[in-house]
DNA sequence: CCTTGGACTTGAACACGTTCAACACAAGGA
DNA sequence: TCCTTGTGTTGAACGTGTTCAAGTCCAAGG
């Protein structure tokens, strides 16, 4: 039966969240989480080969729980400004008991060949999902975008809350104000961006900017 | 006499980076470094107490070697966005062999509080230098910068060159053709923002993306 | 009831970064 | 000449992530 299996699985992955949020990433052992866990330490090899999995495993357990509450800022009234902002916040809300924890996963980010970072090929999911949550933003938005912009905004806006959430993860000051600060500056800015985009005027330099996404996405889709 | 130590410290570090080199830096063990310059490991650990640090000797040696080439570069007489370019090649030609070891390493690039950062406090003066580049370019162009962005033109520039690098170490396609033409198309909307946003006119978008900057980078001073 | 195959579980062992107590040795000072 | 002091130098030992040969357990087939 499966379910025992299971609960081995799930036993483990609990303790080491725990350990984890406790006294972080670095500082919890393989050893002590299979000692919390109540397991030898080779068992949790057989179902996390390595520790970074039971991070892969946290970020697909958060991702799931947060769904909801992004089905519910999604459908929220409100212009496309309070839409991203919405879903901006609700990672934090989500991530802010692990703030700590993060930061000291964070390293990997800029690494697109490491399977923790958000651009990596392991992580293609979690991403995808993330970008479709600003494609729907959009569509529910007053906001008409042009065809060329149809599949690079939602990117675009992933790469900003991607940005925002990483200021955040490192951001000292006291309830993490400053993030706040840069939140509500650049917002507004970058959804005038986007409107402005949209003129068919700025026609030629969309292709510009599109190019150049299409430059740096090839590479990224390069990786392994 | 320091010399005798200097020499074995010597000795240790080209090993060191001639095995890294060779193989990546995960990949040779301090064991294997000891051997390779015929000392014992813990005398390794006598000069450079973490791994890392034999990194970043690496990072202070090469920005040392690099000097001459920078100030040709700067004495170059072309416009500001050959400067620019010439800088930015620099780079690339003196990293072209190690791109591969880079690159095991810039998983901590985007983390400002591991010291092998280009954020980081401990990469703090080659920072410094780096920007003192840009800002002589600036002083040496024929762009009229205002005053209002003197201080921030530079931080930017420095900013956008660092953007390059990583991409290019990332950057799998052959000869980092990808790179070219990141390059190539990026670099002249550089400069053209650059001399818009010296018109009166802009101001007060000036302003808005001062403030922006500001925010950023006091959260950067405030680490550690 | 026994056997068998595969999923599950164990703890010792390995390689690595790092630490440390001990030793070597040169340069004065008595 | 012997002692002292401080810089160099050594290699064993520790804690960590990870591997693995050797079990244990249990459902299904005989």
């Amino acid at each position: 039966m499966a379910a025992k299996s299971e609960e081995t699985r799930k036993k483990i992955l609990e303790a080491a969240l725990r350990l984890f949020r406790e006294r972080g990433f670095a500082e919890s052992t393989m050893r002590e989480i299979a000692q919390e866990a109540k397991v030898a330490t080779g068992l949790a090899y057989y179902y996390f080969p390595k520790k970074e999995d039971l991070v892969m495993a946290f970020y697909v357990k958060v991702n799931a729980e947060m769904r909801p509450r992004v089905e519910a800022a999604l459908a929220s009234h409100g212009k496309l400004e309070q839409k991203i902002r919405a879903l901006v916040y609700v990672k934090f809300d989500y991530f802010g008991p692990d703030r700590k924890f993060l930061g000291a996963l964070s390293g990997y980010s800029a690494d697109p060949g490491h399977r923790l970072s958000p651009f990596s090929e392991e992580t293609k999911e979690i991403r995808e999902e993330g970008i479709a949550q600003f494609r729907t933003a959009l569509e529910r938005s007053e906001l008409k975008v042009p065809e060329d912009l149809v599949e690079a905004m939602p990117k675009i806006l992933w790469m900003y809350q991607m940005g925002m959430v990483l200021f955040w993860i490192y951001d000292r000051s006291e309830g993490q104000r400053r993030t706040q600060l840069l939140l509500d500056k650049s917002l507004g800015i970058v959804v005038l961006l986007l409107k402005a985009s949209s003129l068919p005027l700025m026609r030629p330099v969309r292709k510009l900017i599109l190019d150049l996404v299409d430059v740096i996405a090839g590479e990224q889709s390069a990786v392994y």
